[in-house]
DNA sequence: GTGTATGCAAAACCTTTGCAGTCTG
DNA sequence: CAGACTGCAAAGGTTTTGCATACAC
């Protein structure tokens, strides 16, 4: 399932005569395989062990262009630095305001609503859509409970 | 109109005990008044000249403030800086690719669909929501015309 | 073999912070 | 008046850049 993933990933760099380097493979499975939404510095400790060859520009460059080729997207909680995702099937992010957590949510729904946004968008601005990037923001029910705000 | 926003904005600072200074009345009217998703450098050079005593310290801080009542959000388009934007009625908004423009779309349909979305992050995930952030990504018309997409 | 990708370290950039002085409520 | 806000400048953190070397195609 993951390697199909990632298989498929690869396939697609290389139709864009994107060379694919260790590197880029490393950072691109440790992708797929954590959805922990990582950020630069998360993906970098964890690789540069396990790994041989690896440095901060090397993540950066890479994230940078899998961001490009709509591998992966970015995500901003507030906390100052940017964390990815690997986006091979579409959801959207519920991020709480109060600690900062991030979570996916998978939905058959949200298909149809993109769809909708998409379809929208075309309509009113022109746009040749390539995709979304939705937010959901609250409390996570975690911080509910801390800020007394249930009942 | 800009002014009834202007109001019941600062009113809804005072019901919250926050202090409504002449700084914050500057850069919340600047906002209703600039829909151009302007940066913290773009706010602060438009203002410095106009108004005796603003410094990027406290655009910052005023940012940071409104987002947290909900004002206004933050937008990143890939420029490396954060832009901001007033949010009295609800939209989204449509960023292109190629050249970072942000523009906003105000539709009856939106209401419905952001509706939806808190529907379903609340059933599957029990989060309290706050608000949405809607970006759709593609490229504009004019790019479409650069790159010679169109055709 | 050619041109692109990498690593390193320095530079650039954006954002935050601390403190003394000022002003709102 | 007290506590919160501001301005200033310095610090902190993240991201980008330049160049020599290594490597994918």
């Amino acid at each position: 399932m993951a390697e199909a993933e990632f298989d498929r990933a690869i396939e697609q760099l290389r139709e864009n005569h994107v060379r694919v380097t260790p590197q880029r493979k490393t950072i691109l499975n440790y992708l797929i395989s954590h959805h922990t939404h990582p950020s630069v510095e998360m993906i970098y400790e964890d690789l540069k062990d396990s790994v041989d060859n690896i440095s901060m520009a090397t993540v950066y460059n890479t994230l940078k262009l899998f961001v490009d080729y709509n591998l992966i997207i970015e995500l901003k909680n507030g906390d100052g630095s940017t964390h990815y995702d690997y986006f091979g099937h579409p959801h959207y992010h519920v991020i709480c305001d109060n600690c900062g957590q991030i979570t996916d949510v998978f939905d058959p729904h949200f298909t149809e609503i993109s769809k909708d946004l998409a379809a929208m968008t075309r309509e009113k601005t022109g746009y040749l859509v390539t995709g979304n990037n939705i937010e959901v923001h609250g409390i996570c029910p975690n911080c509910q409970r801390k800020l007394h705000l249930n009942r």
